[in-house]
RNA sequence: CGGGGUAUAGCGCAGUCUGGUAGCGCGUCUGCUUUGGGAGCAGAAGGCCGCAGGUUCGAAUCCUGCUACCCCGACCA
């Protein structure tokens, strides 16, 4: 993408309503434009970020055994009167009314609808088990929306739900999407921890929120040492081997690891005082196991093999791409703008020109350009006729991990430079040797 | 939902107390000079001063009502 011709309205100076850094850079490199109070727009910089986040969120689902769907956003009230939580979700839920007056809302989660959905069309403990997801838009009315995208009304969730036969089984779809989501957090370049939660309107007995360390967070956490050590399964691991996942399941949570709410003072008190982390979190993830609460309630049965009725085990996890956006910045930045990782980059690479207009440093850039592409690589080429201090501020504050810096004095030597965003480590190569170095990455 | 605050050009702000028809910085546009960490000079464009009503010869400014947004707390992916 040539910057001249995107779309990249970037500010220098912080609107005044951002209060966390996270927010303020998002709304700085031209991310996120915000139309009402916690209702954003995605500029294309922010939507690209966005889409490799729910890409990696994809994966790691369908890897997990995880099959996606699409619901709508607009409910009928009905489905949520069955379940008994259209007169228990409160004010947070936006109702609506359509035109024939009948009782709408804009859903705020999914369990009522993919509960309908399951009913349908599941009638034998064969088919089971069986965890279907969506990425879709949800909208809860919050009293105080703030922080940008990290709490708005309008955000997007991944959610997977699960049904199963027995509790044992639902155990291990449990024990699946926990290890999915350590997964998805690390490739993320996040270091997310299980923590027990309370398990809320939703129901159940057994959840975990999963919570990265940020002194932005929301709520107080408190958390072993060793848990910043630890290293997310590889993707070699089994998600059908039940011992491997219970594995994972023990190791993550045999640490001590609570939020505020499930803190145990003594119990966190009697690690050794170089072993407790007590910090703030952002929440990026919760999952639940609500065993028969919706399926009793919506009469979603089965026949198992002795042919009698069983309501399913159903568990629901939720992972909030538009939250983990900001929260990837809250643990990546620095004064000069965002570092994002390789990952979730909103491109691969950036080559700045600082001299355009120059025929030796245009047609170096250009070559660079071709060459990065054709190798597969999603390029920004700041093409622009600014200055080179504009250009190296617009780098990094929209935070490209890997930056070719191509001037006319370097271009005399026959070199470019490769600039690392994260480290600040410079290089003087040739062009080729840039080309290669920063290809052979991928 | 309680408490506090703000609303003036794309962004950040002054002007409001003391009424006289709107200004600064950044950004934008034009031209020239510049070009390795957000350049300089010259010129220009851009504003129902949140909305509605009232007072007044005259309202960004005073009065009344409303709306939106932000912050602190209680609640939440």
């Amino acid at each position: 993408m040539r910057l001249s011709r995107y779309f990249l309205p970037i500010m220098r100076e912080t609107p005044k309503e951002a209060e966390i850094v996270s927010h303020r850079l998002m709304l700085r490199a031209g991310m996120i434009r915000q139309e009402a109070a916690g209702i954003y727009t995605w500029l294309p910089l922010g939507l690209r970020v966005l889409n490799k986040i729910n890409a990696i969120v994809r994966e790691e689902q369908n890897r997990a055994g995880a099959i996606e769907l699409l619901m709508p956003v607009i409910q009928s009230a009905d489905l949520w009167r069955e379940s008994g939580r259209y007169e228990a979700y409160g004010k947070e839920m936006l109702r609506i009314r359509d035109r024939h007056e009948r009782d709408m809302l804009f859903g705020p989660t999914n369990e009522e609808m993919i509960t309908g959905i399951f009913r349908a069309y599941v009638r034998s403990y064969k088919d089971l088990p069986l965890n279907l997801y969506h990425i879709q838009w949800k909208f809860r009315d919050e009293v105080r929306p703030r922080f940008g995208v990290m709490r708005s009304r309008e955000f997007l969730m991944k959610d997977a739900y699960s049904f199963d036969i027995d509790a044992a089984a639902a155990r291990h779809s449990y024990n699946k999407m926990f290890t999915a989501y350590l997964r998805t957090f690390a490739r993320l370049g996040l270091k997310a921890i299980p923590m027990r939660a309370d398990t809320g309107p939703i129901g159940g007995d057994l959840s975990h929120e999963f919570i990265i360390l940020a002194s932005t967070g929301e709520s107080a956490v408190f958390c072993h040492r060793d848990f910043t050590g630890m290293a997310a399964p590889d993707e070699a691991i089994d998600f059908d081997d039940r011992a491997a996942m219970r594995g994972v399941f023990d190791q993550w949570t045999g640490l001590y690891a609570a939020t505020e709410e499930m803190h145990d003072k003594a119990a966190f008190e009697a690690l050794p005082e170089a072993d407790r982390v007590s910090a703030r979190g952002i929440e990026v993830g919760h999952i639940f196991n609500f065993g028969t609460k919706y399926s009793d309630a919506m009469k979603a049965v089965v026949n198992g093999p002795d042919g009698k009725e069983v309501a399913v085990q159903m568990g629901s996890y939720g992972i909030g791409p538009t939250r983990l956006a900001a929260a990837i910045i809250e643990a990546g930045h620095d004064e000069a703008g965002i570092v994002w990782p390789d990952s979730v980059a909103p491109f691969d690479a950036g080559i700045a020109n600082l001299k355009a207009g120059d025929k030796a440093v245009d047609a170096a850039c250009e070559e660079l350009y071709t060459r990065l592409g054709n190798a597969g690589m999603d390029v920004l080429y700041d093409d622009r006729d600014e200055r080179p201090g504009a250009k190296f501020a617009a780098m990094d504050l929209i935070g490209l991990p890997h930056q070719i810096i191509v001037g006319p004095k370097g271009l005399a030597g026959g070199t470019v430079e490769l600039k690392n965003r994260r480290t600040g480590q410079r290089e003087n190569l040739t062009p080729d040797a840039a080309v290669n170095k920063l290809t052979a990455r991928a």
